[in-house]
DNA sequence: GATGAATGAGCCTTCATTCAT
DNA sequence: AATGAATGAAGGCTCATTCAT
């Protein structure tokens, strides 16, 4: 929110745009380690300004978190742009899937903004920024029929939300055991013509698409 | 720890046992709706009784969630031994794992239980209930070759951890969707021959059952 | 108060009587290790018995610390004899406080309870029994000319109230730091003819013995 | 340590130190009266401003109560400056010793952080500053003989511990009482020659010093 | 704009005391 | 009489947010 509005105005003052970076900096260190519970004391102690100029540039935790978030969105989008060079659809997927979870990995407060913003605002935007490229992921995959037919971008949007928990709860054990449950996830993916169907399946494809689709034009608040 | 006590020592006299009685449902009410960060004064109030009550009864939040959970585990292991009524060794898991989320989906409490608590104590010794039944269930689809090979039963402990963010990101889109992502876990689970193969695969069977059985039994401690 | 009653109605009944002997041999210990501040449940679970028992007993807290009391104070009457019997008076006087103050060095709630009840109707009443044997002291020392003329009994009773927080403070240090400050007080209580005088002197001695008797026939109460 | 730091840093921002003045104002005066158990709520109203402002500057209640205390030993060095102006050595001593307890006489905060901190790092600093001064009085007398040889600044440090408690304990009797114990300690530091020695007497100067520096030095934590 | 002090609501916890069982 | 559960005031502390400097 407050965000938009600095970035519509003007540019900021030189000074003020080299503390926004050091709060930036600063915050993306701490909330990936401490998750975003971080306190708005701690941040601008870390990044070496007052409070009040936390909230000057970001008026609530979200517009910061919002920020982060979109610098991330930037590296996945790079990562699914990587991803499409590999020939194999397949293989571009997987990839693509995997080194978005890496990124994940080691950063606990993208975890927990993921978790708590599946309908948000900023979550619609950024899903549009990547939908187009993993649009052409998954095409490419169904093309070669190495998609389970019915999948859709969206349901891969979900992999993050559903692994993410796993990283957590298993780092202390094993901190790699979250590629066990994505394997499982990714073979959920596979095409598999004998296989048996639940007696009551969940949403269908179509439905689904319109269901993620609407919300996502129009997003619900909290 | 507290709650381990009232249970060995009697039990509690019978005005006590009330009012435990009405800090519990009051508990389970309040921690389903909105988490587990329910405060104390909270609690007491909802269950209309005084803090130093809640306090006696559960010195910590912890022997609280641990009560309310114990039951939930209770629940679920019926879930388990109904399901071992069912012919269909796959329709039984399905069926399973299916009821287990169905309780969890409207508990917000539960869901950020479970993926707190991981490695617990707690957690360790509800497994214990539950593994032999689930093993059991486990057992019979691998009998019937309905089931990967591989696939044991902590793999399945890691559906929860992974429905309940798609549980809670899209309630408010469409509360049912998660039955799609978890419709792609169970596809998942599924033995089917002519899969293709990550490239690097995660841990494999062995080295994750060993992995998760030692720290199952001396549970690391956060 | 509680206790006087107690004690003037009629004998308790056994149980009862075997309840206070139980509080009050906890209660002992208790203080004297972690001084007055010990709470009611703690007393009451060293007692092995309910806090409502401890209340029955004792209503307040003062009705224990006096019982408790009472019994230092035989003790003491007990080592004033004992001291009577030795023939050098000033040594019978010096025995005397000594004795009494190890008596009090290992006694941290004895100590506090001296600090806080100088003018209390228990420390009256004890006063009272320790008075003829103390005088007795003081009388002897006098004729024999080993006292400073003009000090009294009371004079000797500030010696605990004197000496207690130095033993409190140095323990750490040297536990027996207490001893040298107790020679300096003994050495002022010794004749001295030769000595300088303050040009203002404090009380004189006949003003001191009659506020000190006033003040003990009624007590002040805080 | 609260306050360490922002004596060093920088003088407070005017408001700041407005409202810093204003906490030790009603600190002084509710100590004084209350004792070292005041709440950090009550200061806060006394002072006007809000708890969090109390803690912002007196992270802790003991930095409140060495800021308090310094301000205390600030008046107990010029009282002993003043002293050093007396002629009679032996007068000036008493002077100074006089004084000083009129300083804490009405104070039982002041009285209470003496008796509970004789080992803290507080008390430690605050010693090095007096000692040079009393040092100074202590050993004038000396010379002039009419000090009892062997004692030492240290011992007179004991006297406001020794006397504290008798001011409490008296004060509702007789506000002055405490001048009487104070003249006989005193006497207790004259030198008196033909005075009969204690057959087991306590530490011996040399000893006591030892103990006492090396105590002081490596102040002993509780 | 930046600063950081002040605010005060709100959480956690303990404990003296009462009173139903 | 004994028990021990319940009460609730009170103290300790933190932190998001505002606003004077």
């Amino acid at each position: 929110m407050g965000e938009v509005r600095a970035q519509m105005c003007r540019p900021l003052r030189k000074d003020a745009e080299r503390n926004r970076q050091r709060i930036l900096t600063a915050a993306r260190e701490l909330l990936a380690e401490q998750g975003c519970g971080v306190s708005h004391d701690q941040l601008a102690e870390a990044a070496d300004v007052a409070v009040g100029t936390v909230y000057r540039r970001f008026p609530d935790k979200d517009s910061l978190l919002e920020a982060l978030f979109e610098e991330d969105v930037d590296r996945i989008v790079h990562i699914a742009r990587a991803a499409l060079e590999i020939d194999d659809p397949w293989k571009a997927l997987v990839t693509f899937v995997t080194r978005s979870l890496e990124l994940q990995a080691g950063n606990r407060g993208l975890k927990e903004f993921l978790m708590y913003n599946v309908t948000s605002g900023t979550m619609t935007s950024c899903r549009a920024r990547l939908l187009p490229v993993i649009d052409e992921l998954v095409a490419r995959a169904h093309v070669a029929e190495v998609l389970r037919p019915g999948i859709c971008s969206y349901d891969l949007g979900m992999i993050p939300l559903m692994v993410g928990p796993v990283m957590d709860g298993c780092r202390e054990v094993q901190p790699d055991l979250w590629r066990r449950s994505l394997e499982i996830v990714l073979d959920g993916l596979r095409p598999c013509p004998e296989r048996y169907r639940l007696s009551a399946p969940g949403l269908q494809a179509e439905e689904f698409l319109e269901v993620m689709r609407s919300s996502h034009t129009s997003p619900t608040r909290r």
